[in-house]
DNA sequence: CGCAGGCTTGACGCTGATCAAGGGCTGTGG
DNA sequence: CCACAGCCCTTGATCAGCGTCAAGCCTGCG
């Protein structure tokens, strides 16, 4: 089955939804901004519970709407030349997705869910509309975007840092720090997709997976995560230096 | 010898520089924005002119200034653990250099010229206080941000295409697509430099141009660059996919 | 002249991709 | 109910790309 399209299928339970509590709130600033400022348009953002699998938006469609991500892990995804998936990132609570500066721009990614997922979504030309009449909104994302891009400098370096041990468990970590210390966690990637991210093969990421869980470091259960050793993995990513 | 710093010895040829011809021209931003709201602030903004190798701020100092890149190449590194610098990127003309949201935050980076260079530089502080009133400045800011993402992203694709090959090519073309076409450019990076940019070593790096250069892809006179074959360079990044 | 540092080239070995086989789970249809 | 297909995951065997080590060349500089 095809997943669903939140555009054509919007069948989750969904509520006006206030951008001060929305995109500022989960931007951690605060600013003396008026709260009816930014919701004078009517049905400027709407908030959505999305189920896994479902596809916010396809690549190449019009940059219609951006979606703030509230709860959960949506993936971007590109069909290479080949006409394979590739995932070009991992969207985490708080970051905007498929935000555009000109409205008319084609998708670069397809962007679908992989938990269950709280989003709002807002008309791309309302934001920018709202961000030149409201600063602090505008500051707000200027933050967002300015430490997304941090974000992917790190990814950056960590790509660099060639070994497919420290890039898995690199990976873990980073999994687990939106979760609970010791807690267990849903793992919702596939081996295919952690490998597709991690710009490595199945075979390696489940070698090391399966390698960590040996020695103890992890549990993993069916389709969960658990660190079991935290201290020991960030060891992995950090001590053995190349070059 | 230390290069010098530019906060420190502002020696070079320097001048007022309106906020109006520099960011937002730089951002190719067209806004009824009016200049005199912009530069108000006396000392607002200064152009500097650097040589080579001069350093504009260095990691772990307090995120005072920051630079509109007009002309040139500065290099991003970072200090390994092992006391081993790394490059954690490259800055092209358009970019912001050192920009923060909190000007007490450390850098997290050095900034070092790599060929002569124009940049504008402003205090942070100033910045956010013009950000807040002056939304067409904010605007240009948000896509400033938001078209680094983008290239942060491409070049996280670029690094999981695993091959070397590619790597090298991709660089090379990017290189030269600041230049005009079948010009000869300055090679400002050394091999060094380049192989920690790609996650390669300097072997490598050095075995791939010169298979390029045996292939009369390009020529490599000392110190500089020209691309003889541009569409055999690019057919060499696109065409072997892996997976 | 001698030394240092950048670049090139060669020989070798390791890491991770590739190829292959098998087990477990799920859904589907007889 | 079972049989079977398909997918995901795991593990093993082999191979090759690139890192590592080493040597030599060239240029610049003291």
């Amino acid at each position: 089955m095809t997943p669903s399209i939140v555009n054509a299928s919007p069948n989750a339970s969904l509520r006006y939804c206030e951008i001060g509590r929305c995109l500022l709130r989960v931007a951690r600033v605060s600013c003396n901004f008026t709260h009816q400022s930014v919701c004078s348009i009517p049905g400027f953002s709407l908030r959505y519970e999305c189920q896994p699998h479902e596809i916010l938006f396809r690549e190449n469609d019009p940059s219609e709407n951006l979606f703030v991500l509230r709860r959960g892990l949506i993936k971007l995804t590109t069909v290479s030349i080949d006409g394979h998936a590739q995932i070009v990132g991992l969207a985490v609570p708080g970051q905007l997705v498929g935000f555009e500066t000109k409205s008319k721009k084609a998708r670069r990614f397809t962007a679908e869910t992989v938990t269950p997922v709280t989003v709002c979504r807002l008309r791309n030309g309302d934001m920018l509309r709202v961000l030149k009449q409201n600063p602090p909104v505008a500051m707000a994302v200027i933050e967002l975007v300015n430490h997304e891009l941090l974000e992917a400098q790190q990814f950056i370096r960590m790509l660099r840092k060639r070994s497919a041990e420290k890039r898995v468990a690199w990976f873990l970590l980073s999994l687990a720090s939106h979760a609970a210390p010791g807690a267990t966690i849903p793992l919702a990637l596939s081996r295919r997709e952690i490998a597709e991210l991690l710009g490595l093969t199945v075979e390696t990421v489940s070698r090391l997976m399966s390698s960590f869980r040996r020695s103890g470091l992890i549990d993993a259960p069916r389709g969960g995560l658990r660190i079991r050793q935290a201290e020991r993995l960030q060891a992995c990513v950090n001590k053995p230096e190349r070059h």
